[in-house]
DNA sequence: ACAAAAGTGTTGTCAATACACCCATGG
DNA sequence: CCATGGGTGTATTGACAACACTTTTGT
C-alpha cells in the first residue's frame, strides 16, 4: 500500500513551490440610488494610477475569513458585515511581483456607517456601472464578485445589507434596480415583499420630504435566521 | 502619495509566509442510477483507511485549472470534461503537514469512460449518499461541490456529462432524481426537457431490454452554446 | 393649487403540478 | 399472456406581469 508518514508528505511541501495567498475584498456599498464598490489607488507604480480592490496577504495564524474580515475592518472601522467567499483567482501572470493567488469576497456594507479615515485618503466609492479600468485582474474579479452578487439577491433576501436599518420600500426597490439593472413594477414588487413577511413595519414615516412621506420598515432577522436552520434542517 | 516600486513588493511578497496551493477534484459519475464520486485512499498514515478526494500541489508553472484538468487527466484518462471551480478552503489546520490552501474543483465525467488503471487500484467509485467520513476537510469540501452540483443542474442542463453519448429519457431522470435527491413525474419531466429543445432525437431504441424499448437521444451542444453566448451577448 | 412620490387591486398569461391509461417488447 | 417500463394529454393551481387612479405632504 502507498501510504506515506507525516515526515514525507512535510518534505514534499517544503520542497514544493510556495505561493503566497492574498485575499481581496469586493466591498459594496448603496448611495443616492447607485451601487458602488469601494476601491483604493494602486501602490504600485505599475499599476499607477489604476485603482484596486482591498486586499492583503493572508497571515500564517489566520484563515481566509479572517484575513477578509481583517482587511474588511481596517479599511471600514465595521464589523458584523455581511460576507461571501467567491472563489480563487489564480493565473500565473495575475501580480507582477510573483505568483500570488487570491481569493475574493464580497462584502455588503451600510455605505453611511463607513467613515473614511484620514490616513485612508487614497480610498473612494466607485459606481460600479462606471469602473472601466482596474490594478491587476480586479476587473474580472469584480465583475465576478458582481454577477455573484445578483444571482444571490435574487434568490436571498440578502439586500438589506446595503441599507439603514430603517427604511422605505422605494429605496427597497432602488437597491434592487441598481443591483439587477432592471425597471420593477412597483405595485409587483411591494406585493413580492409584502409576502415573503420579512418586513417588520415600524410605524414610522420618512421625514422632511417634499412629497407625502413613505412608512419605514425593517428587516426581520430573526424570522429569516429561524427559516434558514428550517430549511437546512431536513 | 504611498507608492510602491515593484522591488519593495517582492520583498515583501518573499519575506511574507507562504502557503502551498492544491487543488482537490471532486469528480462524479453516474452509474446504476447513483450519484459517485471517485476516492482515493489516503496516503497519509493519520488518515489511514480514510477516504480522500483526488488532488495535487498547484505547480509554478500551471494555474489553477490547469492543475485541475492535470489530475483529472493522470487519474481517469479523460480530457474535455467538463469542470467548475467551486471555492477555496483555507482553515488553518486542515493539513496536518502545515498550511495547505486548496481549491476545490468538481467535473462531470462520462463514467463508462474511465478505466481505473492498475496503479491507481486505491481508486474507488463511492456512492455520495452512502459517504461518512473522509481524511482531512474533505467531507466539507465534497459536501460544497455537491450543493453547488445540485444548484447548478436546475439552472443550466449540465447533467448530460454524466450520461453517455446517447441516452433515454428515463436514464436523464433518473440522473436529476440522483443529484436532487427528488422524485419527479414522468410526464411533467419530458414535457419539460422537450420544451428547452436541447434534444436531438437519433430514432434509435434501446437494445434487448426486457420490456418496450426506450427511445434514444443526445443532447443538441451546438445549440445550448448557441444560446450561452446571445444571452451573454447582450 | 400644484408638484411629487406613496399607496393600493384586478386581470391575463404562462409555467408547474397532479394524475391514468394504452403500447411495445421479452420471456 | 404476463410483467415491465415506455409513451402520451388535460385540468388545476399558483406565480408573475401589466396596468391607473387616489392620497398625502411641502412649497
Amino acid at each position: 500500500m502507498n501510504t506515506k508518514n507525516i515526515n514525507t508528505h512535510l518534505t514534499e511541501i517544503r520542497d514544493y513551490f510556495k505561493a503566497a495567498i492574498s485575499i481581496d475584498c469586493v466591498i459594496f456599498g448603496f448611495d443616492e440610488d447607485v451601487l458602488k464598490v469601494l476601491l483604493i489607488e494602486s501602490d504600485l507604480n505599475e499599476f499607477k494610477g489604476k485603482w484596486s480592490l482591498l486586499g492583503d496577504i493572508v497571515r500564517p495564524d489566520e484563515d481566509l475569513e479572517e484575513a477578509a474580515y481583517r482587511v474588511l475592518q481596517e479599511r471600514t472601522g465595521l464589523e458584523d458585515v455581511y460576507m461571501e467567499q467567491v472563489q480563487a483567482f489564480g493565473a500565473i501572470d495575475r501580480h507582477p511581483a510573483g505568483r500570488v493567488i487570491s481569493i475574493a469576497f464580497y462584502s455588503l456594507v451600510n455605505i453611511g456607517h463607513v467613515e473614511l479615515k484620514k490616513h485612508n485618503n487614497d480610498l473612494h466609492w466607485h459606481a460600479v456601472k462606471d469602473i472601466r479600468h482596474m490594478a491587476f485582474d480586479h476587473k474580472e474579479i469584480l465583475a465576478t464578485c458582481y454577477q455573484r452578487l445578483q444571482h444571490k439577491v435574487i434568490e436571498q433576501p440578502i439586500g438589506f445589507n446595503l441599507l439603514p436599518k430603517k427604511f422605505s420600500l422605494r429605496e427597497l426597490q432602488n437597491l434592487y434596480e441598481a443591483i439587477l439593472d432592471v425597471k420593477l413594477d412597483r405595485r409587483n414588487f411591494r406585493k413580492k415583499f409584502f409576502a415573503m413577511d420579512y418586513l417588520i413595519d415600524l410605524n414610522e414615516e420618512e421625514q422632511e420630504v417634499p412629497h407625502r412621506p413613505a412608512r419605514l420598515y425593517k428587516f426581520n432577522q430573526e424570522k429569516y435566521s429561524q427559516r434558514q436552520k428550517k430549511s437546512l434542517g431536513f
